[in-house]
RNA sequence: GCGGAAGUGGCGAAAUUGGCAGACGCACUAGCCUUAGGAGCUAGCGGAGCAAUCCAUGGGGGUUCAAGUCCCCCCUUCCGCACCA
């Protein structure tokens, strides 16, 4: 809308800009039409151009079709911090993209009737306008939309990759199966056993063939990795390391007596084998082999474990699975142990995880909390096998810590054989050693972290490249048919399996080795498989030959800093990290890990919680931006708290910075014909006090706020620097007329703040910049170096304590001598007073700091 | 239960190495201005007190000339993991 336009004022004039007044609509507007036609604006320059590179990336959005708050304070963190670094010379590489394909777009389709691509492409649309609107300074020419076939291409092609390297194989086995989504889940999208997109809704467990990548191959690096990454937030990489879930351990043979159907072999799998001669049990999960062996004997214990069972899903419906009491049943049977041939009775329990480990336990009471609670509920034995050091010898009980002792450290085994005397890490390798040698065990380790399921029964997601010859089995897709197009048009469907089975034209295809009938595969992949790579394709976004050049990625990788929110703390992060070593390992890259940096922003709160539609507390950036501009939208998500804290967002309080803005506007189109005047011939004049202060202002700013962008990020307290600076500005507004400051000063102060500006508030800093006189952008000119002689103070204020407590401030030149700071210190009448007929017992000066009189 | 982060005015917060607690902003109060604006300017704004002064960073101890900051114990909130053998 122009001025003009604006209904109920009479403002005819008003096309003849107010230079008083800001008018962020209409500034932002006019640069958004000039950076839009400026394709090289933000482009990088080539990977061989010899400068030192900085690749700054941002979490990729799902294109919902809305920005929302997360998104907008994610993004002005990433572009302040690239439009800075390009400011200090930088080949920076900063690109956006859309992780295009998922769910939202069927559930669209079904309830619009429209198809998934074009809901997808119409809200990518609207959501680059929203995102250049607010200013970022992204390379749209290197934008990656994951559901366009010369992406997904890459996908089939990795795929293939894999399939080759025997990282993707196909196996039954039990899934997770969301019925929302009609679609199977990682364990990754499990959250307390419901879907990770419908939390309410349970996940079932079908039994189903499914494409999986082996990413247990990696687990050992993923965790070890971990270590090398500093930059990484430690939440993060504790996350990752529970997830992964290493655990070093022994699996021990228990041999059941024999019975109907006959001997059986119970691996169980322990952490502490040195505890094994306390054995007094051996347990099972309901779920195991062994366990309905015996069912299949005795049609009781087949009723109790049924009943277990059911108490379990019943418990898991409910949600407070993992409160339920532990509760178990006796077989009847026996088993024997390896070490010392006891015979311990076998039960079952449901607090036996069928998958960890091997589904099934010994049971040391003695030594493990579990096991004791266990014991003493059902009166099973308790046998202590392991003594604090030195007091093994003792035979009194009471000189032995309480039952259950669960230390391993400075700890000894006891009743244990040939074992007893050692401590119970050489135990634990010697029984491991022992095993091996009679072969009824050996060492183990065992992961929590399971091979990524990637088949999903859904329609708009990267079709799997493999087919199924009657005669040839699996067969994958020859590279050179890539790619396997995701067909158009197709009827969405919810009612389990995937919606392209029903197509025929798809389906239906010939076997590549034999040219027989063969069928396609319809499942597609997971979605984390599209954005475990996507920031590799922003570097080569173009080529059509390979998934970007390997030369690119030696230049611009690994990623020198990340930002995006926690809770892709597992699923993204790990998938990534897999993934760079996959293509490490294929040699596509160089390196191990994909950044170096990592940051992880809080969330956007309101009224106390998580901005969302359900709690009725979401604020729209596009409103925000309407009404007081981009910049002050996206300052005030800089400005309300620091990055990595959760943000409360006030509407006043943009209010605020768009009032600040405001007054940087006023004050800086005010003179910027002197700066104009001046800004060819820049001079630094401090001959007056007025100047000199102003000029001790701005360089303690300006050094402020470069430290805080070497990596502290507090960009809460940077802009509060600026405002102070601009206080200072307004403060010294007369002398400024008058000429006390002299013109020299005045540009600098003024051409110097339009960079501190820039950023933070791109929109105003380009506008005061051509408004001032300078020519070439703003963000590209180079980032302002504070000069401490100009910042330092000549004069300061030191504190003066009495025992302590604050008395008075003294004012002494800067680098005054401890005596002399003394003095002034003494010559204090209120400070006298104090000291007045007490005896001083102790003088402390540090010096610039301040001074502590301690009075007897 | 385990792991992580946090707790400072009415609110968002600041205090980078232990050195003036509350910068900067919001809200509020009083006054000014009038092109009546979601504007601008001046002053005030942790608590008690007329004041001098005293009290105050979740609570309690400690170290120190000096503690929001370091150490010990406890409380609360948020986040993650949770029968992992």
């Amino acid at each position: 809308m122009s001025p003009s336009q604006q209904s109920g004022k009479a403002a005819p004039n008003n096309d003849n800009q107010d230079t008083t007044r800001y008018t962020p609509a209409e500034i932002e507007a006019r640069w958004q039409t000039v950076w839009d036609a400026d394709a090289q604006l933000y482009a990088a320059e080539p990977h061989d151009c010899g400068k030192p590179k900085f690749y700054c990336l941002e979490m990729l959005p799902y294109p919902s079709g809305q920005l929302h708050m997360g998104h907008v304070r994610n993004y002005a963190i990433g572009d302040a911090l690239a439009r800075h670094m390009w400011m200090r010379g930088y080949n920076v590489l900063h690109p956006m993209g859309w992780d295009a394909f998922g769910l939202p777009a069927e559930n669209a389709a079904l309830k619009n009737n429209r198809q998934p691509e074009e809901w997808t492409l119409a809200n990518i649309a609207a959501m680059r306008v929203q995102m250049q609107r607010m200013g970022l300074s992204y390379d749209w020419a290197t934008e990656v939309t994951t559901c366009l076939p010369d992406y997904y291409r890459w996908n089939q092609w990795f795929f293939l990759k894999m399939y080759e390297k025997g990282l993707a194989y196909r196996k039954q086995s039990k899934v997770n199966w969301c019925p929302e989504c009609a679609t199977v889940l990682a364990n990754e999208q499990v959250i307390d056993g419901c879907c990770w997109r419908h939390e309410d809704t349970l996940v079932e467990q079908r039994n189903l063939e499914q494409w999986f990548f082996r990413i247990t191959q990696y687990a050992d690096e993923l965790l070890s990795g971990l270590d090398k990454l500093p930059g990484w937030p430690e939440k993060v990489r504790t996350m990752q390391r529970n997830w992964i879930g290493r655990s070093d351990g022994t699996l021990v043979d228990f041999t059941s007596e024999s019975g109907e159907t006959g001997v059986h072999v119970i691996t169980v799998f322990t952490t502490r084998v040195d505890t094994i001669f306390g054995a007094t049990s051996v347990q099972l999960a309901p779920e195991h082999a062994v366990t309905k062996a015996f069912a299949k004997e005795d049609k009781k214990l087949a009723a109790e474990v049924d009943a277990m069972l059911a108490q379990q899903k019943a418990a898991r419906e409910a949600g407070d699975i993992g409160t339920i009491e532990k509760h178990g049943v006796f077989t009847g049977k026996y088993a024997i142990n390896p070490f010392n041939g006891e015979r311990v009775p076998i039960w079952v329990a449901n607090y036996i995880l069928a998958d960890y480990g091997t589904g099934a336990i010994m049971s040391v009471p003695a030594h493990d909390e579990r096991d004791f609670e266990f014991a003493q509920k059902y009166g099973l034995a308790i046998k202590r096998v392991i003594a604090k050091r030195g007091a093994a010898e003792q035979e009194d009980e009471k000189a032995q810590p309480a039952l259950p002792f669960t230390e391993e450290d400075d700890a000894v085994l006891v009743d244990s054989g040939e074992f007893s005397g050692l401590d119970c890490v050489a135990a634990q390798k010697k029984m491991q050693t022992l095993a091996e040698q009679k072969k009824f065990g050996k060492a183990n380790t065992t992961y929590r972290l399971k091979d990524w399921g990637v088949s999903r029964q859904r329609y708009w997601g990267t079709p799997i490249p493999m087919v199924y010859c009657e005669t040839h089995g699996i067969v994958p897709v020859p590279e050179d048919e890539l790619p396997v197009l995701l067909p158009k048009q197709v009827q969405i469907t919810q009612q389990g399996g995937s919606p392209l089975a029903n197509v025929p034209e798809f389906v239906n295809t010939t076997c590549p080795k034999c040219g027989g009938p063969a069928k396609r595969e319809t499942d597609t992949m997971d979605t984390f498989v599209d954005s475990s790579w996507y920031f590799y394709r922003y570097i080569d976004a173009k080529n059509s030959e390979r998934p970007f050049a390997k030369e690119k990625a030696a230049y611009w990788f690994p990623i020198d800093q990340y930002i995006g929110g926690v809770e892709h703390a597992i699923l993204h992060l790990i998938y990534s990290r897999y993934w760079t070593k996959v293509m490490r390992d294929l040699g596509l890259t160089m390196n191990d890990e994909p950044a170096t940096r990592l940051f992880t922003q809080g969330m956007v709160i309101r009224n106390g919680a998580k901005m969302s539609k359900s709690k009725g507390n979401v604020v729209s950036p596009d409103e925000m931006i309407a009404r007081y501009g981009a910049d002050a939208t996206r300052m005030y998500a800089l400005f309300a708290a620091p990055p990595d804290r959760d943000l409360e967002w006030q509407e006043d309080g943009v209010a605020g910075v768009s009032r600040f803005l405001s007054r940087v506007y006023r004050i800086t189109m005010k003179f910027a014909p002197v700066v104009k005047s001046h800004y060819a011939k820049p001079q630094i004049n401090a001959a007056t006090p007025a100047s000199q202060a102003l000029l001790r202002k701005l360089h303690q700013t300006i050094a402020k706020i470069t430290l805080d962008f070497s990596g502290r990020w507090h960009f809460n307290t940077c802009i509060a620097a600026i405002m102070e600076l601009v206080n200072a500005l307004m403060a010294a507004e007369g002398a400024m007329d008058s000429g006390e400051v002299p013109e020299q000063a005045v540009a600098e102060v003024f051409r110097n703040l339009i960079l501190l500006l820039a950023p933070f508030a791109p929109f105003l800093a380009a506008e005061l910049w051509q408004q001032t006189g300078h020519e070439g952008t703003v963000f590209r000119t180079a980032w302002p170096v504070a000069d401490a002689e100009l910042a330092a103070e000549d004069e300061i204020e030191i504190p003066v304590q009495v025992n302590g407590k604050l008395v008075n401030v003294v004012r002494v030149p800067a680098g005054s001598a401890e005596d002399v700071v003394k003095d002034a210190a003494m010559a204090d009448a209120k400070v006298s007073a104090r000291v007045e007929g007490k005896q001083i017992v102790k003088t402390v000066v540090v010096p610039g700091k301040l001074v502590n009189l301690v009075l007897k």
